[in-house]
DNA sequence: CCAATTTGATTACAGTTGTAGTCAGTGCTT
DNA sequence: AAGCACTGACTACAACTGTAATCAAATTGG
């Protein structure tokens, strides 16, 4: 299980979109994010052009045009960017970056017995 | 209070240097990276002299050296940092973001412990 | 059937990043 | 005094990014 291939901001952006609902043309994916992001149709093609090429997402053919689908399912990715942003920013300590988290964002009642729930749940083991 | 310069991983590994004493000269970083990092001490001068330009940092001339310190405090990158992170792999939503990471990652009874610590010390407001 | 449109492929181009090398000034060494 | 060793300044250069434009083939509207 080597480590995928990154990924830029930009491309996050279509995989986000792709790992929602898949598979998906590329124009219904540009639909999609030409509004939100402010991109131009073109800027979609090529960031999906460059994400097949890294072997993110692949596609097949219909009629003329291609459906698109991920490669590597979100989870992956999720992963190797946490591991990558608590690395970076916490030196890879983990709870620190947890405490720092829940000290500094401002969490309603419900989230924080959500994470009680989840802490409790984790006991257990 | 606008958004601080972007600064890439290698740039971070400088600050962290930084950030953890300051101020140093050139040399007294490089030889702290240049080991770990297997980089060429050149390396770490033209980090230095981007975040320089960058203003991250500043310098002060000791003879005929700098002596580099931080321009902005580590607390204003985490937040940064922390934010385009839960942004850009979890959509914002930060409570995801932490029952995922309480959930896969492997913490220890002790870690658990500080987590419920720091949830109780929160409800209290 | 021919022109206009649409699609994927290829090309563009500047800014950032990783990773150094070269150059010119200064001070240390003998 | 002469040269070498360090320092910061400037230069190098390819890969990756953001952000498209152009081109050629296929499809569609008239």
């Amino acid at each position: 299980m080597g480590k995928p291939p990154q990924i830029s901001d930009a491309e996050w952006e279509v995989m986000k979109v792709l790992w929602e609902q898949s598979p998906r043309t590329a124009n219904e994916i540009a639909e999609t994010l030409c509004e939100p992001m402010a991109w131009h149709p073109k800027t979609v093609k090529t960031l999906l052009g460059r994400l097949v090429k890294k072997g993110v997402i692949r596609y097949r053919e219909e009629g003329n045009r291609y459906l698109y689908r991920p490669a590597l399912p979100r989870e992956r990715y999720v992963e190797e960017e946490s591991r990558s942003f608590v690395d970076r920013v916490f030196g890879g300590a983990a709870t620190p970056m947890l405490v720092h988290f829940v000290e500094t964002m401002k969490l309603t009642e419900d989230d924080l017995a959500e994470l009680r729930a989840v802490l409790d749940r984790k006991k257990k083991e």
